[in-house]
DNA sequence: TGGTAGCTAGAGCGATCTATCTAGGGGTAT
DNA sequence: ATACCCCTAGATAGATCGCTCTAGCTACCA
């Protein structure tokens, strides 16, 4: 696992990404960190750091993804699966001393005004989680537009939260919207 | 208004960190934007970008939840207060082109983890926001804990809306939690 | 009129930023 | 062996970063 150089740097960055955002890191912090020369990253990604970040932004996206989809894939309904996904959340705060967030939010809010390929893969990335999300509330008997609704409002809450929980140190928001978002989309299934 | 050029250096400061962040936002920037002088910046701010960053954010936070008052208070009830919250947000959002979102989310998410007296100014204001948020619905008959949780549901919800909103350059997040949190707003009232 | 405080004004310092450059190592194919 | 290519390696350029410094302007008071 992650025996590359390419991949060091996609991982180092990713964390970093989420730690500092965008423009808080940097490309020599970037090499130190991944224990990488200079110089491959340039190879690696000719475009700079915009190019690695696109790159680290839709690998990031995509991980996440995967997790989200594992985790509700694990749980017996999708309320359960729900609350299993913001208490993880809650736990990776908890564990990481409120340091690791969303990786996608800090960057879509410094980029979203300056960068615009940077500020389309953050919209992709969230795009494909919103897809996800509908579709598996469709599989719950959720019809189509409803479903979207739940996504939207799943992903907005997580997000929310995870500001507030960082800012404040604490999971309390993290616990509430668990709370909130498990009620709404319980409501939403047929009974 | 906004006569002296202290006045002038906040308000610019505090729009640019809006827009590009804390770390994406230079003090020449803000010197040429302000058309203040460079010293007048380290004459009023001794403690440099630091001290600039927390009274921009004491501000911007002092500011936002006036506004959120005047809007809510302007309402005949508070579902009607939590749809025009949202509805304005999108307007602003729309308006400037998808720029203008939150003052506080973008610089609370980039500083979490490397300044602790800018972590704590921005908890400081989602802290007051959540008891303006409480007392609110207090006064609207709901009990006390219920009323925090209501409070810190809208505040993430519409955090993360903003996000949502600025990546894909679409209100339709912020419309989506707007209906959301107005029926959960309602649910909670006495009947 | 001379002194003092508050603010303006911007040159410039050391550090750091992203990015480019040249040079060389190491494996593979011929 | 030789040629070739992928990648390593890091010095360094040029711009920008936050910040310090000195000097001067303006208004008010003695």
């Amino acid at each position: 696992m992650e025996t590359t150089t390419k991949d060091r740097i996609l991982n180092t960055t990713a964390e970093l990404f989420r730690r500092y955002g965008y423009t808080g890191t940097g490309m020599k912090q970037i090499v130190t960190e991944a224990r990488a020369p200079f110089g491959s990253v340039y190879h690696f990604f000719p475009g700079g750091k915009e190019q690695l970040g696109r790159e680290v932004i839709g690998r990031s996206g995509q991980m996440y993804q995967d997790l989200f989809e594992a985790i509700i894939g694990a749980a017996p309904d999708v309320v359960t699966g729900v609350h299993d996904l913001f208490s993880g959340a809650a736990e990776v705060l908890r564990q990481s001393d409120y340091a690791d967030a969303c990786p996608i939010a800090t960057v879509a809010l410094e980029v979203a005004s300056t960068s615009e390929p940077l500020r389309e893969a953050t919209a992709g990335v969230f795009e494909s989680w919103i897809a996800a999300g509908t579709a598996r509330f469709v599989m719950a008997g959720v019809d189509e537009t409803r479903a979207r609704e739940l996504a939207i409002l799943l992903i907005a809450s997580l997000e929310g939260a995870f500001i507030l929980s960082r800012a404040t140190r604490t999971t309390e928001a993290m616990g509430v919207a668990r709370v909130a978002i498990e009620q709404v989309v319980r409501a939403a299934l047929p009974s």
